[in-house]
DNA sequence: CCTCTATATGTGTTGTTGCACATAGGCTGG
DNA sequence: CCAGCCTATGTGCAACAACACATATAGAGG
């Protein structure tokens, strides 16, 4: 129950190949469930065989030709009853945390420049989401797909905020510390 | 690269036997890296052929007997190389998040639900995670061990505080936008 | 005496993921 | 003409995690 469902929820805006789809596990989509492209090609044939998804040959001038999939309505009918199961909270699963738990026998030179190449990427990735919201989002006016994205990525930028943060007074903490 | 670092970083702190272990799992480490108790007893047997532990067996009265882990010299070592290594930002995966993708196509009242009930979820571990603050941490000199504990732990107090508050605001958007 | 709970330690199976590797068309620039 | 890159699609394998199931001691309470 998992990256099969994201791929439902991608076709179900429109349709992909397999390699729209991996680009999209890499930008959009994939800032809250990532994939590699086996796995895609691998489940788009799964969901095939079981009826969810229709493929249909595309040829191109220039390009490789492509496949692409679309939902037939036993996947729509699929998505929408897996969006009625319940879901938990996904469990973090973090190593610089779980070093910080051994401050005493780990190598605490090495794990502050750790701290500050975190820092770094989330500001990175706050940087990142936040020129999304503003080229993309910007509108007064959005659909409610286009605002149900956005309230995601409101996580995404508060979940980057957050990270940043935190990182600036641990690093700030552990130097008053040494 | 996982659960047999953060066995070795409990250990660094104390001897535990693979029950006190998955103890730990379930609540102090555990929030930041979970894990069940037969991958744990599958571990400790496997970090103690490669020589990173050596286990005593400690008869108990009223208790069944168990088997106690401690970190070896060479333990210690891995331990200390292991934090050495850069690391990664965990990749974030999220259900609810994806749900959010396919806002026109999924069961909206049920999505309201489970935005309800992570709230709600999200709310007790903050509850949980600031009462340990209060209990464990609230002493004004701390070893440098628990030090690092805390800015753990303050990573997860801000972490469902986040959650928290936009579980509430996305709730109002969507209200809002029936 | 029986059940329930807590302590204590596992096996077996399946599912998911990640990673390395494999292949192939066609454009661009040196 | 060749190297490098982007498009496009895969296989094979190993590691990891999840989950159900299995087993045994011993106290507490009905």
């Amino acid at each position: 129950m998992a990256l099969e469902h994201a791929i439902l929820v991608c076709l179900s805006e429109q349709d992909l190949s397999g390699y729209d789809l991996a680009k999209q596990f890499d930008t959009s989509i994939g800032f809250f469930w990532h994939a590699s492209h086996p796995q895609i090609y691998r489940e788009l044939r799964k969901l095939k065989d079981q009826g969810l998804l229709v493929s249909t040959d595309h040829s191109q001038v220039g390009k490789p030709n492509k496949t692409v999939y679309s939902l037939t309505d036993t996947g729509r009918e699929a998505l929408f009853a897996w969006s009625q199961r319940a879901v938990e909270p996904p469990a973090v699963k973090d190593e610089l945390l779980v070093r910080l738990y051994a401050l005493d026998d780990i190598d605490r030179p090495a794990l502050m420049a750790q701290l500050h190449d975190r820092l770094e990427k989330h500001q990175e990735r706050l940087r990142q989401y936040r020129r999304i919201k503003e080229t993309q989002y910007a509108s007064p006016d959005l659909s409610s797909r286009q605002q149900g994205k956005l309230i995601a990525l409101e996580m995404g930028i508060r979940y980057e905020e957050n990270w940043v943060s935190w990182c600036e007074e641990a690093l700030e903490t552990l130097t008053n510390r040494a």
